[in-house]
DNA sequence: GTTGCCGTTTGTGCTGGAGCAAATCGAAGG
DNA sequence: CCTTCGATTTGCTCCAGCACAAACGGCAAC
């Protein structure tokens, strides 16, 4: 296992180069950046302490799909192919567990096509709020803090919109009282209002 | 095993229900889609002989996320939870297999996330047909047919836009020579026209 | 203090494409 | 033959939200 530690902004790996590594944040965070042929990009999910990335194309076309980029300054590990196979051979357990965890991950991308495809952008932001908030919120003095440094053009690139209507819909809850914003943190005070302004069950 | 045969527009399972069996079509096709609370529905996937479906569940939730609706007269086989750990067991390699399987899907679908959020209706509707194409498609005279039933509304909710954009492309590159329409069965004349027009690698 | 950088807010114009309605067309069924 | 039903086409209207620009505020470096 290497351990690395990245200082934020760095490019942890970059899209389209080949993948020989699973990785894993233990502290700090980052975020999967998927950028298209005209330069615009989209935020696929963010990676608290914890979570493993960049592990999929290990089993398929050994091409990194995404950038990952650190958010904060963070610690990162890493282990090779070879070692991870090693892993998954002494426990095969492991392997029914990347199944679980790829099924999860499969449901929530799946939703957000449904989403991203049947939802407006108000509906789509306020998803994206309460999904980061149970990804990595944890309580706080006034509600559920979001444990990421969210700028507001990130909540745009991660629900699909522009950096003006997030800025504009994160300040209307704001003074509607749904939620908080200080310094890249985001707090959410009324999570059932967000919920009924996502109106998506 | 179980066989069974299903008619045309037949729901094989609900979105909601428990998932209980690991499906698999073998001849006819499907489609998988989820419908939102508003009604609205996108179409995740079309699922053609050889492939598996609604197995995913079965190692996560066991809730099925999605509606499989027959798009033709189909007969579909599928195998008890039970069944397929067995399988399993006797043959590890599945289940690496799968994770390769879950793999790929899982990187078309962030493809899918980021073309939702960055391109626009033509470019999408273009990139939706070409991924059919190479998904289901086959040479015959004239070009490269889709081996499914597609309807303009298919084709709309499969690529995020409306019955009424779809259509309009679609008789638009028709009228252009880069694809023919006949009955629910679609053929692709100019496969770089549209990729040009796709725009996105 | 000044300067520059980064992120945010806000105003404004404009357009892509959603939404509706009506006409058309074709196939299946009686 | 007529009817019915589903799918498609087409014209039209209208608005959500994208895009650009400009101003603002905080922070760090010098």
């Amino acid at each position: 296992m290497r351990v690395q530690r990245v200082a934020k902004g760095d490019v942890i790996f970059a899209q389209g180069g080949p993948a020989a590594r699973a990785w894993a944040i233990s502290t700090g965070c980052a975020r999967i950046v998927q950028t298209g042929s005209n330069g615009r990009q989209a935020i696929l999910r963010f990676i608290g302490p914890g979570q493993m990335f960049g592990t999929v194309p290990l089993f398929t076309d050994h091409r990194l799909p995404a950038d990952a980029i650190a958010a904060q300054a963070s610690s990162v590990l890493s282990w090779s192919e070879a070692d991870l196979l090693r892993l998954i051979d002494r426990h095969p357990r492991i392997a029914v567990n990347l199944i679980a965890v790829l099924g999860t991950r499969l449901g929530h991308l799946q939703e957000r096509v449904r989403e991203l495809t049947t939802l407006r952008a108000e509906q789509r932001l306020a998803l994206a709020v309460l999904r980061l908030a149970a990804q990595a919120g944890r309580e706080t003095a006034g509600g559920h803090t979001i444990g990421l440094p969210l700028r507001r053009r990130d909540v745009a690139e991660f629900s699909g919109t522009t950096l003006y209507t997030a800025s504009r819909a994160l300040a209307a809850w704001q003074k509607a009282g749904l939620l908080a914003t200080c310094r890249g943190q985001l707090t959410i005070c009324d999570a059932s209002g967000l919920r009924r302004i996502a109106g998506d069950g």
